[in-house]
DNA sequence: GACAAGCACTTGACAAAACATAGTGCTATC
DNA sequence: GATAGCACTATGTTTTGTCAAGTGCTTGTC
């Protein structure tokens, strides 16, 4: 490697953040859940039609990360809670920067996006 | 609990703004611009290694978004600038929202590869 | 009591995205 | 005059995400 000695500590803070939230249904999940905790099938769907397969693996990576917990209610008849943990729901901030941003300047249905 | 019959309109501004930020490397290239322009291969360092096709691809599409301007400033010997335009420079709080949370929540611990 | 539907997932086959690597045509440096 | 660099593209492999179906059980409807 040519010169990587780069600065360690800051950058890869955001670095690894990014990693983290940059999962195909992560951020969708966390605002799914920033409104209220939910069961599997229901966020499935909250967030607009995951499929198992991905929500799973994305929650169990979530979970390990501290970011999201899982309260299984009972065994027998299925029944599971999803909700963020305090860091989880840190992730307010995050999404609602997105959403302002995205807002405001994502081309809109009100607006064609044929941008010169 | 509010019902998730959530048609696309409202729920697509963030949507989509998620959709256009998760991508694999798009966050790292609009951070990596925001420290000011530069070139392709100067961008895929910085970045931290990511492969020429995806970053072209994420360039392409993020030219297309109008978020990151291509200036070619010769041909001959292949010199480009990629910069944000202000649509792109406006994510500097999504990214520093990012940053922030990563700083905070995302510290030492979670640093290493977190796969259970 | 039988039967469909729902819960929370898992499995497995498949497609799409990202990957590494090599190569293009040129110049500037060694 | 060989090497390395620029901005990419092309090729083939690996990773990631997706669809569809299935599991064991309960609940609701008849």
């Amino acid at each position: 490697m040519p010169d990587r000695a780069a600065p360690p500590t800051e950058l890869c803070a955001v670095h690894d953040a990014i990693r983290v939230l940059q999962g195909k249904w992560t951020l969708q999940i966390v605002r799914a859940l920033l409104g209220g905790a939910c069961g599997f099938n229901e966020l499935a769907r909250a967030i607009g039609g995951c499929n198992p397969a991905t929500l799973s693996k994305r929650l169990e990576a979530l979970a390990g990360l501290g970011l999201v917990t899982k309260r299984i209610e009972s065994t027998m008849p299925p029944r599971t809670h999803y909700s963020l943990t305090r860091a989880g729901r840190a992730l307010e901030g995050v999404v609602a920067a997105i959403e302002s941003w995205g807002e405001r300047y994502l081309p809109k249905p009100a607006r064609r996006k044929t941008s010169a």
